[in-house]
DNA sequence: TTACAATTGGGTACTTCTACTGAGGTGCAC
DNA sequence: GTGCACCTCAGTAGAAGTACCCAATTGTAA
C-alpha cells in the first residue's frame, strides 16, 4: 500500500497517534503498549477532525483510528489523510465487524482493520504491519474479508441498491427518493423490490434493521 | 439502595470485579485503577454468565458491568446478582447514554450509571460512592435522570406504546400485533397514530430509529 | 459478438399505512 | 364524583407500499 517515511530498522521505534473518543479505551491502548519498547506513543486525539490536524503535525509513522466519533469519523479521517497524500500508514480499530466498514477500510487504502475485542498480542503484531506499510486485519474478519475478495457483499446489493436502502432507512417515502434521484417511482420501486428480494427484509421496518446492520446509516 | 459487606473504614481497598467482553476496555480500567490505593481488582470477567459466577465465588464489594456482551447482557447480570441476592453493589458502564438502560438499571437497584468517556477522576469518585452501597451517576446523564425522575421519558411514550413500537421495530404488521395482543387492528393504529405523533417518527423506518435510540431492538 | 448484470420504466391488483373524525370503558388522583 | 390519562374500537378517504407481470438501454465481461 503506501510506503512513507517510516523505518525500516527495528530499533526506531514506531512513532503512533492514538485516536479514540474514549479516554478509557486510549488509557487501556498506552497501558498495553507502554511495556513495548519498539512502539512510541506520541499523541492522541479524541476525534477525526483533530486526528487529522495531529497527524500533520506531529507526523506520526501510524495512527490508530477509532471508527465511532464525534465531529468526524474514523472512516471519513482516513479518507481526508489520504487526500492529502499525508505520509502516515493507517489502521483502523473499531467495535464492530461490519462488512461495509472493512469494505471502506480497504477501498480507502487503510493498512489493516481491528476488533476491539483484540488481544494484546494481536495488537501489537498488528501495529508493527501497519506501520511498515503492509496490510493487517484481524483473524476473526478474515470470512468478511473473502466475501469482500469475491466482489460481493453479505446480500450482493448494487451500489444503487445501497443508495436506495440508506434512503429508506432515512425514512423517506419511494416518492422523495424517486425525485432527489431524478428516476421514476417505478425504479424506486423495483429497487425496493430487490432489495426485499435479496435481503429477505420485508418491510420498512425490516429494511431499516439492516440497513444499520450494514452501517448505512 | 443495598449495604451490604463493604468496608466503612477507608483503609480497606474495595474489592472490585470488572466485567468486559473486550479485554481491551479491561486493561484501560486496570491501568487507571491501579494507582489508586483504595481499591483492589479481584478478578475480572468477559460476560454476563461469568460475572455472576464469579461475583458468587468471589464475593467481591462491587462490580462494574457494560452493558453490551456476549451470553448475557449486563443489565441481566446485575437483575441476576439481585434476584440471588448477592451482596454486591453494582456499578453499570455503558457505552450508551440511553435513557431505556438508565432507567432499567435504576429500577434493577444497581449503584450508579457511568458512561465510557468517563475521566479517570470521574471513575475513581464514582466506585468509592458505589462501593458505599450509595449512587452515582454520570454529570452527563443527570437530564436522563431528570426526566426519569419526572416519571416521563423524552417521548412520554405510555407503556403499551412502548410494547407496539418495539413490534413495529421488528418489523411486524399492524396485523400482526394485533394478533399477538389480542386486540383490534384499528387500536394497533390508533397506539402507532399517537407513537408517530408523540416522536414525530414519521413512517415506519423512522420509527425503528426511534425505537433503536430508545433500546426497544 | 454474444451474454449478462445493472438500471431504468411501466401495467395491474392488492395490501398496508396514514390522517382525520368519532366514542365507550377502566382506573387513578384531587 | 369529577376529571383525566390510558386503552380500546370504528368509519372513511386517500396515500404509500407490495407482488406479480413485462421490456428498453447501457456497459462490461466471456
Amino acid at each position: 500500500m503506501q510506503d512513507p517515511a517510516s523505518p525500516e530498522q527495528p530499533d526506531t521505534p514506531v512513532k503512533l497517534l492514538i485516536v479514540d473518543d474514549h479516554e478509557l479505551v486510549r488509557d487501556g491502548i498506552r497501558a498495553r503498549l507502554e511495556s513495548e519498547s519498539g512502539v512510541e506513543i506520541i499523541g492522541e486525539a479524541g476525534d477525526g477532525l483533530e486526528a487529522v490536524t495531529l497527524v500533520e503535525q506531529l507526523q506520526p509513522d501510524l495512527v490508530m483510528l477509532d471508527i465511532n466519533m464525534p465531529n468526524m469519523n474514523g472512516l471519513d479521517a482516513a479518507e481526508e489523510i489520504r487526500a492529502r497524500e499525508l505520509p502516515c500508514n493507517i489502521l483502523i480499530l473499531s467495535l464492530y465487524d461490519n462488512s461495509e466498514y472493512v469494505r471502506r477500510a480497504v477501498a480507502l487504502g487503510t493498512n489493516g482493520y481491528l476488533l476491539k475485542d483484540v488481544s494484546q498480542d494481536e495488537m501489537t503484531k498488528a501495529i508493527k504491519i501497519a506501520a511498515k506499510g503492509d496490510f493487517y486485519v484481524s483473524e476473526s474478519l478474515a470470512h468478511s474479508l473473502d466475501i469482500e475478495n469475491n466482489g460481493a457483499d453479505p446480500y450482493n446489493l448494487t451500489d444503487r441498491e445501497r443508495e436506495i436502502l440508506a434512503a429508506i432507512a432515512a425514512g423517506k417515502l419511494n416518492k422523495q427518493i424517486a425525485g432527489e434521484l431524478n428516476i421514476s417511482v417505478r425504479t424506486v420501486e423495483s429497487h425496493r423490490s430487490a432489495i426485499r428480494q435479496k435481503t429477505g427484509g420485508g418491510n420498512a421496518a425490516g429494511l431499516t434493521r439492516i440497513a444499520a446492520e450494514l452501517g448505512l446509516t
